[in-house]
RNA sequence: GGAGGUGUCGCAUAGUGGUCUAGUGCGCUCGUCUUGAAAACGAGAGUGCCGCAAGGCACCGUGAGUUCGAAUCCCACCACCUCCGCCA
């Protein structure tokens, strides 16, 4: 969301705003409604003022005969009152689907366009892998290694459904906890990531909060007590905060976020159905960061974290190469956002890993995250996210180190954490 | 799931229809006093909305009512606490 005062003076900004995300949103509008908003508030307050006058006097008079005379004629504001009142709440529910419905700014870095494709590549780090032999997939890789049951995993849970085992799971949990170390070891130059198990069943407002809803309903799943699911730890760790002031001493506060995450994948039935690499279930570490209200820091920590990702990945020796998102590829209330993508030799193209984006105030306001800055004034904190790992390194490693035999070389950083274990082959 | 209780300005409390536009204590800020500190005394201080301003309005868990007037009464919901049941 943003201020509704900041948007009456910068409609033009607003309007480019939208057109560069393509998205359809009529500034003018809103901006008729709030009009009509601020009329009628100035209305009912001068009337509530009235009525707490006379209302003070009421008390004092003694004579019954005035006495009743003047709340007879309180009754008649009364009936004016509520009838702006009711005015009031239905301009205020139009005005509410309007506003967080404004898309937000995008950067003037950010490239036109208006899907994927027309992201632009910023980075590429590494190389191809060179297979002297027929490359296969993670599919036929892991389930002969007995690392994933996808037979069994449909059996049990569906369409997408899958287990993981075996050194599946031990390759998966050596991820896990290299990622846990990697930032543990960041917080040995002061630079504090809190790590955080999340919840995943969430009330509605947190998904308000964090601009997942009202446009994304058909991408959650709801449960019969009208909680969502969420696809991502961003949006706990989000709400971990709201309604609450914070102190600008503790800025930024940067958590590392584990949580189970669910996708209904609405849109994409006919999309990457073999494998593992999009399923409705899985599990993730995500980086959330709230900093101090400036676009300074915003894109300073927005470096930094995708920066993080990029290690973690340039550690695990995966090539890849990082996308700036298009207009058109962005989210409703993200500012800048990168994608990092994954070689992926059996699809002969780079997959994403993960997706760094800022977002300004944008959430913060909608879940009223505030601190006092030095200038005395209440302000939103910025906020900011990338995953730091999702289940699809996994499959990354699996293809990209696979020997000729079927067998899969640990990369080296992972050993350690797999008791100095250097492959995984046939038993 | 059943029964009962509680929810007031950072914290603790007072307040059961009209000087409550919320009192008091602690804490906080500023000042007086003091070599300095403590103590004492005095003053001040919340958030949001509208407004150039003066000022006005809203907020006593949330929402919806009754009333000329609600922290106070009615109803629903939420959170927390205690006990019982169930499960781990």
């Amino acid at each position: 969301m943003l201020d509704i005062k900041f948007i009456r003076e910068n409609k033009d900004l607003v309007a480019m705003g939208a057109k560069k995300k393509h998205i359809d949103f009529d500034v003018e509008a809103l901006i008729k409604i709030d009009d009509k908003r601020k009329e009628l508030i100035l209305s009912i307050d001068q009337k509530r003022s009235e009525q707490n006058e006379v209302s003070q006097k009421i008390v004092s008079i003694s004579d019954p005969a005035q006495k009743s005379q003047m709340i007879a004629e309180m009754k008649v504001l009364k009936e004016s009152l509520q009838k702006e009142e009711e005015e009031l709440k239905t301009v205020m529910h139009d005005w509410q689907v309007l506003m967080v419905a404004v898309p937000n700014i995008p950067d003037v870095s950010v490239p036109e366009g208006v899907d994927d494709k027309d992201n632009r590549e910023v980075k590429v780090w590494g190389e191809k892998p060179k297979f002297d032999f027929e490359p296969k997939d993670h599919i036929e890789l892991m389930t002969n290694l007995g690392m994933l049951d996808l037979e069994r995993g449909t059996k049990v849970a569906g369409f997408r459904g899958y287990f993981l085992k075996g050194d599946g799971v031990r390759l998966m949990n050596a991820l896990w906890n290299f990622t846990q170390e990697y930032f543990y070891k960041k917080g040995a130059d002061g630079n504090n990531w809190t790590p955080m198990i999340v919840p995943s069943l969430l009330k509605r407002e947190v998904f308000m909060g964090t601009g997942y809803l009202p446009q994304g309903e058909e991408d959650l799943y709801k449960t019969q007590d009208g909680d969502y699911l969420a696809g991502t730890a961003e949006v706990a760790t989000m709400g971990y905060y709201m309604d609450e002031v914070l102190e600008k001493k503790d800025l930024p506060l940067k958590m590392l976020s584990f949580s189970p995450a669910f996708r209904r994948e609405a849109g994409s039935h006919g999309k990457d159905t073999r494998g593992i690499l999009r399923v409705h279930e899985f599990y993730k570490y995500e980086q959330v960061v709230l900093c101090e209200a400036s676009h300074e820091e915003s894109v300073k920590y927005h470096e930094e974290i995708q920066r993080n990702s990029e290690e973690i990945t340039e550690a695990l020796g995966l090539h890849y190469h990082v996308v700036a998102n298009c207009g058109g590829d962005l989210g409703l209330g993200q500012v800048k956002k990168y994608d990092i993508e994954v070689w992926l030799p059996s699809e002969n193209t780079y997959r994403e890993t993960g997706s760094a984006s800022y977002f300004h105030d944008f959430q913060t306001r909608r879940l009223n995250i505030r601190y006092r800055d030095d200038d005395g004034k209440m302000k939103f904190v910025h906020s900011l996210n990338n995953t730091a790992l999702s289940g699809r390194p996994l499959i990354m490693i699996v293809e990209n180190y696979q020997n000729a035999d079927g067998s899969i070389t640990i990369p080296e950083v992972l050993r350690p954490y797999m008791g100095g274990q250097t492959v995984i082959s046939k038993k």
